[in-house]
RNA sequence: CGAGUAAGACAAGUGACCGCGCUUCGUGCGAGGAAAGUCCGAGCUCCACAGGACAGGGUGCCGGGUAACGCCCGGUGAAGGCGACUUCAAGGAAAGUGCAACAGAAAUAAACCGCCGCUUUGCGGUAAGGAUGGAAAGGCGAGGUAAGAGCUCACCGACGCUUCGGCGACGAAGCGUGCCCUGUAAACCCCACCCGGAGCAAGAUUGAUAUGAGAGCAUUCAAUGGUCGUCCGCCACGCUCCCCGUAAUCGCUGGAAUAUGCAGGCAACUGCAUAUCAAGAUAGAUGGUCACAUAAACAGAACUCGGCUUACGGCUUACUCGGUUU
RNA sequence: GCUGGUGUAGCUCAGUAGGUAGAGCACGUCAUUGGUAAUGACGAGGUAGUCAGUUCGAAUCUGAUCACCAGCU
């Protein structure tokens, strides 16, 4: 996940907290907030009570490398920001990237194509 | 074989595919021994080139090392352990002040009981004995005495002096003093030495907003600020509350650096030569999936170094004690 | 990253130039009441966050460590 689409400053994380809806999964929750403009930002936030600092590294590494395949299918203008939950720690790789589409759809972000879809199954494989 | 003591290095690598940061654009480089705690010491930066006095803080056996240190090395002394070995904030209580609960006759100064003597409602001598206590007037034995007492003597301890050894802390030997003052300085304190303050959110440059709006106080002194706690001294200048705004770049990695060899030193460490350049992010990079029989502990750089402390995995070497066998 | 502060009974807090650790609320028993509340009496509950050190003796002094809280953009 390159750096550009993180989202960074803390008035956007405001913003979205403030405008965005939220979706729960088992190991994370979800909070969106869709705009007319501008590119796809995505933040992580992982709380001090998951663990010590390489515990939450890890979260977070994880946690990118899983939303990366997605990025090209999520609408443009969502800002997004996933929360982290005590499961996620021992949850497997596959598992955390199945549960961000899980949310993604729930939250109607995904831009519907099939070549798109087929490549996400394959990774997921 | 068991129990222990000390020291040491390592704490992940290779390959495949897909990624991230820096970038001299080349498939070059990319977390640790503690990156941690922030307990010390420095570099660096700014504040009057940091001035005076008083507070305040730190260190505290000796010698050496170091840029510096509260760190390290080697010694001395004390304490612990059968031992290998380990630990120690280890100056001064005769400069002064304070404190020592309870118990005990008595706690820093002694006669409550006891013992002895006498001129016996009492007076005098006496610290050998007396359930306490952390601490009770050097210990123990002999002589001595009315009873006792370093009163006298031997040994041990203490203190002082001299000589010798050592750079020194100190040690050894000899002589003398009957021994006149308990503990606590991690209580205040005294002595010696050290410390200006803040910290990269330091600070510098370029922008933006703009001499912003409202309320209160003051308009000579003063007050306030300029990074010291107080006073003096110096400089600046209206001050306080509240609302709005507060971006980018640099600082940012070549250094008391690392590796190897030689030399000096018991060692810590130092000198010389050669070679090398090895993370630099800014919501914060080092990853994901798989294979190699199997990757497991503690743990993630944020200006940089030197230490200390704490967390933790398996391994190697040397030594000590005990048991068994030869 | 840096700088401060706090840990004492179930809860909220006292107490410190070192000497048997206390208050209020809450809890238990008894009294009072026809019964409950209020009230009164009695009682239980702590080794002072943890581990070392100094001291005869530590909640108090010193060091390390753990947890929590606050401030600085």
């Amino acid at each position: 996940m390159k750096r550009c689409y993180s989202l960074k400053r803390n008035k956007e994380f405001r913003r979205t907290y403030r405008v965005g809806r939220s979706h729960g999964a088992k190991c994370m929750v979800l909070i969106s907030a869709l705009r007319n403009k501008g590119e796809v930002k995505i933040g992580f936030s992982v709380g001090k009570k998951l663990g010590n600092a390489v515990v939450r590294n890890r979260v977070k590494r994880r946690m990118r490398e899983a939303i990366t395949p997605l990025i090209p299918q999520i609408k443009d203008g969502a800002k997004l920001i996933f929360i982290a939950r005590q499961p996620i720690v021992e949850e497997s790789f596959i598992n955390i990237s199945q549960s961000m589409r899980y949310l993604l759809k729930k939250a109607e972000l995904l831009c519907e194509s099939a070549p798109q879809d087929a490549q996400g199954e394959r990774d997921t494989q």
